[in-house]
DNA sequence: TGGCCATAAACTGTCAACAATTTACAAAGA
DNA sequence: TCTTTGTAAATTGTTGACAGTTTATGGCCA
């Protein structure tokens, strides 16, 4: 058999219609296509989306579990309308599980690992010289990806992962002006040395206080 | 209108018969009724509950995202295996956050809250005594759900208490022996200690030691 | 003009049916 | 006896339809 084949016969058994309306609803969520308390409507987006009701209703049933959405009986699906009190409660507990990971992280990265984060970090500073905030936050986001994926801690990974979802449920975005996203970087460059240094508790430390400084951030940019 | 009727209408509204299914599968698979890895048959199951397939794959999908189901293409939906491996990781994840929340609690616990737990802890006490296992399992899994409610830390408190979700996939029950569960609740009494002082630093470590140990009581009754 | 009620439209919750795939089973051949 | 192959049964993935509820519309009356 040919290889185009194959690969169309995996295609097809990648993923059910339900998988793909789910990743392209949380897409839509996440990058505020679809805005906060907004109602959605079940046979509108099936048609967009060339489908019936029923993946679309068991997609939105697990972005329910993943509170990115929520439901009223016989009203349907809204998407998630979250408070600055949870955005500050979710802020916590990344907090403590990105403390979790950068401490696992610093007793097992590889040489390579680092120089992709130190690379990360160069790029960060190139955007604030550019005053890119845009490629900035692409960057910052991946960056902080990358660190729970070199961890090797599953549960850790999806964990935080959950919560970063969540927290896009706010448009504010907290890294607007230079002087934050330096200040930021500058934290970056703090725990990038710390696990190439090997020094656990140390980077524990540093990754807590990187998430909580940028609640700090984020409520500045509320006010500002 | 009678209250009768109120509340018929109440209960008709409260819930729909996907939230229904949803939790009486998540019971069966908490319970071990329904066993790791075992195949869910869509059709048997809404039989079962007078439903149709569609709430039941609706309720699976959320299950799915709780990590308490796993899917295959064209061959459904399965109770999930869960690894050694993984129930390690929980542990990991559920020691920072149950720390956070000791810490938090510390700062804001009540007088009638103390006494609660305190109750709870004279209550394993004498479970310890009359052998009742069962009875220290029980209300050691509600003195842990009490503190993360009376913490006021909704997301601390979802996180945990979907993680300790996850771990009732294994059926290994550690608070086997007399010895363990003395153990385990000599750590609850120094923790509500820690509490009642207000020492939030100490609830904290306390707390975390506390999931550690008890991911070593569990270890300990997987060779035992 | 503004509020209220009746009616129509829209939408959700649920179900039943169809198509496609997988699994079980039995017969045929090595 | 052990594969292998072909067929039937079972099961999933998906769709369309129906009933009940909610929301929108428009006329009526104060």
């Amino acid at each position: 058999m040919s290889d185009t084949a194959l690969e169309a016969i995996a295609l097809r058994r990648a993923e059910s219609l339900t998988a793909i309306v789910q990743k392209e609803l949380e897409r839509m969520i996440i990058s505020g296509e679809l805005r906060s308390g907004e109602r959605l409507n079940e046979l509108a987006l099936a048609q967009r989306f060339g489908v019936s009701r029923g993946p679309v209703r068991e997609a939105m049933r697990a972005l329910e579990c993943a509170h990115l959405v929520t439901t009223k009986l016989n009203q349907g699906f809204f998407v998630r309308e979250i408070s600055s009190e949870e955005i500050s409660e979710i802020y916590d507990v990344r907090a403590v599980v990105y403390g979790f990971v950068c401490s696992s992280l610093a007793e097992r990265i590889t040489a390579d690992e680092i120089s992709n984060l130190e690379s990360y970090v160069q790029q960060m500073d190139e955007a604030i010289s550019s005053g890119n905030s845009a490629e900035y936050y692409r960057i910052n986001l991946h960056f902080h990806d990358e660190t729970v994926s070199y961890s090797g801690h599953g549960c850790a990974a999806q964990t935080y992962r959950s919560l970063v979802n969540e927290s896009h449920l706010t448009r504010q975005r907290s890294l607007d002006t230079a002087e934050r996203m330096q200040e930021s970087n500058d934290e970056h460059k703090e725990l990038v040395a710390a696990l190439k240094a090997g020094k656990a508790e140390l980077a524990r430390r540093l990754g807590e206080d990187h998430a909580l400084a940028g609640r700090r951030r984020w409520q500045a940019s509320l006010s500002g």
